[in-house]
DNA sequence: TCAGAACATATCTGCCAGATATCTACAACC
DNA sequence: GGTTGTAGATATCTGGCAGATATGTTCTGA
């Protein structure tokens, strides 16, 4: 995925299983790939606007009621698969939580302490939600996709599990700190 | 950690351990923090410019080689410890590759299985190189931080973990996908 | 002394999140 | 039948940030 322009891969993604207006297509994201992708309307209106122009999504025959429809053309789906093959450039690395820890004799190892135990609580929330949205997956009919969807479910799953071990080893390291140490 | 400039902690913390000048500021962020934070020189001379204007940094008595080091005050010392301690805002997630992943049936399962696999290759190398860290940061004398430093290297290492783990089970889940379904 | 490597600073473009400002449709409520 | 609230919908602006690029400086080794 180059750099360039991912949130067009995002919006042609979601308009490839069914026309949406802007709004829709902010809605399906955050509601269908929110455990991985987000986006903001500050990027969807104008990403529109952009692939309209390029004959990538025309405004579907209006049915009158309020905001625009769009629809993926046969550019637009033959442009995403385009996209989609093309390497991923990985984010640079920017973890404030690791940034605050790395620095954490400034703050102090109770400071510290606390913070890991946030992740810890807030990995526990997030394997809940991954067990829930895999029997919603797991019960879908949509056979084709269904490895797919799999497969990003258990990223977060691993994921949040990662987490949790991380935080129990550190706070056994940060036990080990001395409270009195001066910071 | 604020939205607002996490630029500004990353550098005022370089500076909190010695004086550097902006390049060199850069180049211990790449080295020291460089598995969980990045910086590139379009933020990093902006944010030493402000922070000398707001009093957090001065230049110090100019050693005659060429470039300005940077020393933090102790306002600068102040507010970074200010800005370690604000809460932490996780940033909105954006995984292009679970993107492409979930669109995967438009990649065909060939390609899919290629993308995880690279991924499980470059696990494999991050494992080595937080094992080389790791015994790094073991032989430091530093005792006083050793403790804050292995806790970042255990979430490099935790994670990299899950990564194999979730490589493994994303290519059992593939496998299991017939190349001829129709993309 | 000359070439090139490493050091150093600065600027510009484009991606993006988040806040904010409107406007419409519709339903519940009084 | 008007008011009010809520959800749907579109648009714009600010500021953080990465990456590329341009350019000058110091040092080292041939």
């Amino acid at each position: 995925m180059a750099r360039s322009s991912r949130t067009d891969v995002a919006v042609l993604g979601a308009l490839s299983v069914q026309p949406m207006s802007g709004y829709a297509v902010r809605a399906a994201i955050t509601e269908t790939l929110g455990h991985f992708w987000s986006e903001s309307f500050g990027q969807i209106y104008p990403a529109l606007a952009r692939l309209e122009a390029a004959g990538l999504v025309r405004a579907a025959a209006d049915g009158r009621t309020s905001g625009r429809v769009f629809e993926i053309t046969d550019d637009g789906l033959a442009r995403l698969r385009t996209m989609l093959a093309e390497p991923d450039e990985p984010a640079p690395p920017r973890n404030g939580l690791l940034l605050r820890l790395f620095f954490g004799r400034l703050l102090g190892p109770d400071v510290c302490r606390d913070l890991v135990r946030d992740v810890r609580v807030r990995a526990e929330a997030s394997l809940a939600t991954y067990a829930a949205l895999r029997r919603e997956v797991e019960a879908e009919p949509d056979a084709g996709n269904r490895a797919y969807f799999l497969v990003t479910v258990a990223a977060g799953e691993h994921g949040a599990r990662a987490q949790l071990a991380w935080a129990d080893e550190a706070l056994t390291l940060l036990a080990a700190v001395d409270d009195r140490d001066p910071h």
